[in-house]
DNA sequence: CTTATTTACGCAAACGATTGCGGTAAATTT
DNA sequence: AAATTTACCGCAATCGTTTGCGTAAATAAG
């Protein structure tokens, strides 16, 4: 069967194409009658407007943009799920990529976005990027961009992103009320950016307030990594009593230790971590952590989109502020 | 700035917009002298085509459209990877709508795709879905529909899917090898006949070549539920040495069960379940399970697509086949 | 040196919708 | 009865590409 048009609609009503199309968005032009007339056989035909043929013609195409390092993965997920619902609710479709931390894959998303003339661009930067040069593409199109969790330093750009040196202070916090006199804390991977801005809030929050609790800071890039250095600095002569992880991942590596060390949580080792409490629920008792929230992220994310398609540019960083959950890890 | 067009183009050559569109695809028509130059301009000038003119003129979008219940979800979230990296590399792009399993979010999404005019669609169906009239108006505008994981019962529409029998199987097998006595089966909602499928499976196989083995079954629609009912039933006077998750929501209920009452695994306790294998692999000892790998199911939908596109009609169903992972938890 | 063939390119009509600019009949006002 | 509105509607250009067909010039064949 082939798609019902304008010009069958208009054949079949003996009326012209613009009639047609005045009639169905309800132009004061257009009578009642014609109106309903139009609105009848459109129904009946199961008419639906060619989204191709309307960008064409108004240079606009209701679909944005989304790039991600990985789609699976739960932070990205609920920030995805988000501006799903916004975008939604505002007529916009999503087009989502992954770059899979690939620089190449990432140039190439934009192609598809430039080609598409996707409304906006949500990107979350692979970890290596360094040339913003495509993304200096878009806005040259007058494509905004959104960058979100991982951003480009340099502030020209719109950016939402977690108070990730909040993040770290609040975890710093919370071990410093709990008494710990031994804190492993475990990294990420120490070239990304967040790696570092959230071991240096944290390192300097514990010298300044808890300068006699003794710290032992490591990086690490899994979950295997994780758990294997847990287990090393475990079998040292000064055992630490609590433990703070960086990542989900981490989380995950520091954990099967425990477990397979049969230690007791909160009583031989405290947990604390950063996530979006999906992986800190898994475990009894609950790891208390610090919440970043890929959610509230993404509706941030989404006003600040709105913003730049209207107002022209809104160049600042936003940031979503964190907050701790207590589990029983503590 | 505004875009570069083919008109652009010509007109900065001297050159019609027949020759120069020609001249970018290689056509024989054209001179290499031509050729170059129009490609070296086009450069120049970072031309990309307006896809939208693309799609209006050739009537295909190289577009996807997906549907899944929700994108925050370890299994969809593969199956996605699979078709993202097929759809890539044969120049698709893909347009992710998640349903949250309720059928007004899964046919204003079905619209969406008309309206974008997408190749094809992979669509899963929503819990409660029986009204697949939605599906039968994409077949009439010729577009493609491949089903996956939850499929409809009538077989003249293409789908895919696990072996949700044989997953049940394997998973009684590896029980009656284990010499399990008794035996906690968990499932998921009962509506779904993903859930009967197995529940039955499971039943008949273990009544069948274990009639001794006494079975518990239960259906639990949530973690929680699913950690209750564990809890319950072992406070039974017979109490069970086996317990079987259907699912890693059920799975998760039943660790933190396990590890609430610091059961030890495997020994006071077998578990295994059927999983993608994330869950599985986040305790130690690792979970035993039977992988049913959103991945390969991906790939296999993407097979199926391309077969529907190009050679008409290809109506069947074809299942993943599935297979034991060995943990340390049986 | 005519008569076929190639070679290399341009014309123009689609694809489906939007929209400024008129145009004509009927309704209303002088 | 003539002039002016008002109400309705159509014409045609436009968005950026693709593609069948036509044709001049260059080359080959006779």
């Amino acid at each position: 069967m082939t798609n019902t048009t304008l010009k069958l609609l208009a054949q079949q009503l003996q009326l012209s194409i613009s009639t047609v199309s005045r009639a169905l968005k309800d132009h004061p032009d257009i009578s009642t009658a014609t109106k309903e007339k139009v609105h009848a056989l459109a129904n009946s035909l199961d008419y639906e407007p060619n989204a191709y043929a309307i960008q064409l013609r108004t240079q606009s195409s209701k679909i944005f943009g989304v790039i991600v390092p990985a789609i699976a993965n739960l932070f990205y997920d609920s920030f995805i799920a988000a501006i799903e619902e916004e975008s939604r609710k505002n007529g916009y479709a999503l087009m989502i990529l992954q770059s899979s931390n690939n620089t190449d894959n990432e140039l190439n998303n934009l192609k598809i976005f430039r080609q598409n003339r996707v409304s906006g661009v949500f990107a979350c930067l692979s970890a290596h990027t360094h040339n913003l040069e495509v993304y200096e593409k878009m806005s040259d199109r007058d494509i905004p961009v959104v960058f979100f969790d991982i951003v480009p330093k340099d502030n020209k750009y719109t950016k939402v992103r977690m108070a990730d040196e909040r993040c770290a202070v609040i975890a710093a916090e919370n071990i410093i009320q709990r008494g710990a006199k031994r804190v492993l804390a475990l990294f990420g991977d120490p070239a990304l950016s967040i790696s570092q801005k959230r071991r240096q809030a944290f390192q300097q929050f514990m010298e300044k307030y808890a300068p006699k609790t003794h710290c032992t800071y490591e990086h690490t890039n899994s979950s295997l990594e994780a758990e294997t250095a847990f287990k090393k600095h475990l079998s040292k002569i000064q055992k630490f009593d609590t433990v703070f992880a960086m990542t989900d991942e981490i989380l995950i590596g520091v954990m099967k230790a425990i477990q397979a060390l049969n230690m007791k949580v909160p009583k031989e080792m405290g947990v604390i971590s950063i996530s979006n409490g999906f992986i800190p629920s898994l475990y009894h008792p609950n790891i208390s952590y610090v919440e970043t929230s890929g959610y509230e992220l993404g509706k941030l994310a989404f006003v600040q989109m709105l913003a730049n398609l209207k107002g022209g540019k809104t160049l600042s960083e936003l940031t979503v502020d964190a907050r701790f959950i207590e589990g029983g890890s503590m």
